[in-house]
DNA sequence: GGTAGGATGGGCT
DNA sequence: GCCCATCCTACCC
């Protein structure tokens, strides 16, 4: 597996949809682990009430209205933190939820650090579980991941791929928009990558 | 295969 | 005080 070039923050500073697409198939780094983005979820700014920059401005939310580039990491149910990149030009609201990875480096760290001696499918299949597995914390809220140690990278030899499109996970308000994306396969038949992407289990 | 319930703490009304 | 952008275990088909 070759990592390419650290995306630039220009591939941030689009439509949050545009970057929650554009995320898939991509490589999530952090230290020794890393994983291909294979689940995104879009949280916009304006109509959308899933979206924590929905209630506005806050100490908690001023990450969203930030510049693209960025990380949003929050604590979720007291006990799990989610990683969002945060995407459109400065001062607009929108960023993207990461909510599962296909592992490709530091397998047996991530299993370390989830405390289980289970399948690598399941080492980063949610959104808290991924945080967990590549050592992701709310330390990280507002870090540039154009920088190190925690960026996002081209995967070399990346072929086109398929994207589903549903409905977002887990939340109530604004539930039924198409705004969550999985990466289905790789559309180029015969290079080793295939069966890692097939083989991830989404919760 | 499936689902119900509990853990656990910060943000907001 | 209530609501979560979750996960795991236990238990039941």
């Amino acid at each position: 597996m070759l990592f390419g070039r650290i995306l630039p923050r220009s591939f941030y500073a689009r439509s949050t949809v545009e970057v929650a697409r554009g995320l898939l198939g991509k490589v999530l780094v952090h230290g020794s682990t890393a994983g291909i983005i294979v689940e995104t979820e879009a949280y916009l700014g304006g109509d959308d009430l899933a979206a924590h920059s929905a209630r506005g401005l806050s100490a908690r939310t001023r990450v969203i209205f930030g510049p693209p580039g960025h990380a949003y990491v929050y604590l979720i149910y007291g006990m799990y933190e989610c990683l969002n990149l945060v995407a459109e030009p400065d001062g607009r609201p929108g960023c993207v939820l990461i909510r599962a990875l296909v592992p490709v480096r530091g397998v047996e760290l991530m299993r370390a650090r989830r405390g289980i001696s289970r399948g690598v499918e399941q080492l980063a299949n949610g959104p808290g579980k991924l945080t967990l597995a590549l050592g992701i914390t709310r330390a990280h809220n507002g870090v540039d991941v154009t920088r190190g140690p925690l960026v996002v990278r081209e995967r070399v030899g990346a072929g086109d791929i398929k994207i589903e499109v549903t409905p977002r996970i887990g939340i109530t308000r604004s539930a039924d928009l198409p705004l969550r994306f999985v990466l289905v396969r790789e559309a180029s038949v015969g290079g080793t990558d295939d069966r890692v992407l097939s083989s991830v289990e989404l919760p």
